[in-house]
DNA sequence: AATTCGATTTTTGTATACAAGAATATTGAC
DNA sequence: GTCAATATTCTTGTATACAAAAATCGAATT
């Protein structure tokens, strides 16, 4: 499958987005941008449709596109939806999952938590990732899968800063072995409460944190 | 807000999928279909791509687009997630439901059962649709609501079809009486399981459905 | 000095032009 | 007659050109 440029584009745009460059408000200037990239206007203008779609931008008609980066009550919504997805990937994982995916998952957490004595959140944070994709793919349901996925790729950033709480690694390892327990045992529901403690958790971390940050600016 | 050119045919284009016009893999050229609507293929362009993302269309580099739909399969995965996604609503809003919201819900009910007993099945289609908007508002978290109303959307041609067998709409009309009944306790459990039974049994008739068609046309 | 109306400048939305890759047809060999 | 290689045509992806709407700036009036 061929990449066009205005995918690329997308990708590079979405990142600066994510780190920042440009911020919460900012205008997305198609010419700018253009020359910037050294392409025309018209794969320019597909790259921010598609961001658009993604809702990381907002197109208004006549007006331009606008970085709308989601607001604290915003993101503590997509953090309670992502709780209650990934308790559904869990609760139809439980029935579903096979040996195979179960022996994965096992080696991620043993992974993750070398990662932990080694004080390596890198990998600490990518094989978290792949135990949670695992999850996903058992739920046996490539629609949700696909639903899960996208939407954590899109709290990733949000999720990555609440890691460097202190502890917090460490509980969420304890969380990663009761969820992987109730998997092996087929308990759907415990399965699906787990996981859903474990994700809104992270919310209401990176809530408190939010707190912190503002508290700290005024 | 004002609406693009693009918005327009977009949503043609989506109609005209959804009654079969294009049936799938049909390609859709861009030269053909940009005259027809007398436009150039820039807007056209744009179109497609807002079909590409909600998966009506596929995409393919340097190929063309071509209709997507879904097939039995995919079909069954995302009425899943729908009665999921119910469930969710369900729960989240039995806890947090308004009285005024609780009115209108029994409102809608007492339409519903008012078009079953005149064999309307239009009203009764909008006041069901009603109903499951409300609960979707109620659960207080709008990007859910949102998320739920997209899918609902996406699966409304589909849905539509199996509220001809004999008996369902009676069927339905208990079921919303028994998820009414749940969200007036606060018995989130309750109504999230009545919730993802209503929607789940839906994909059980479309399954069943599919396959008196499908042996029909042997 | 502030405000409002108007002209100018930007900037978006759309059309057209062009380039490159894919599909198709044609010709030649076996 | 079939297959393969090449030429031709089509179609997509991108650039540029143009039109219309919005923003900006300025002058005139109060």
């Amino acid at each position: 499958m061929e990449r066009r440029r205005a995918d690329i584009i997308a990708e590079e745009l979405e990142e600066r987005i994510f780190d920042g460059t440009f911020p919460d408000g900012a205008r997305l200037d198609e010419v700018r941008l253009a020359e910037k990239f050294g392409v025309s206007r018209t794969p320019l203008r597909e790259a921010l449709q598609r961001l658009a779609r993604s809702g990381l931008v907002e197109l208004i008609p006549r007006r331009g596109a606008f970085v709308r980066q989601p607001g604290p009550v915003e993101l503590m919504e997509m953090f309670e939806v992502m709780a209650e997805v990934e308790a559904v990937c869990g609760r139809l994982a439980a029935m579903r999952i096979s040996d195979e995916a179960l022996k994965d998952l096992h080696d991620a957490n043993v992974k993750c938590q070398a990662a932990i004595n080694a004080l390596d959140p890198d990998t600490y944070y990518i094989e978290n990732e792949r135990f949670h994709r695992i999850i996903y793919q058992q739920s046996g349901n490539s629609f949700l899968a696909s639903e899960a996925s996208s939407l954590h790729r899109r709290l990733k950033p949000f999720r990555r800063q609440q890691l460097r709480l202190r502890g917090r690694m460490k509980q969420s390892m304890a969380e990663h072995e009761a969820i992987l327990n109730a998997l092996e045992n087929g308990a759907s529901e415990e399965a699906a409460n787990a996981l859903r403690g474990h994700v809104a958790i992270q919310g209401e971390k990176f809530h408190s944190l939010m707190a912190t940050l503002k508290s700290a600016a005024e």
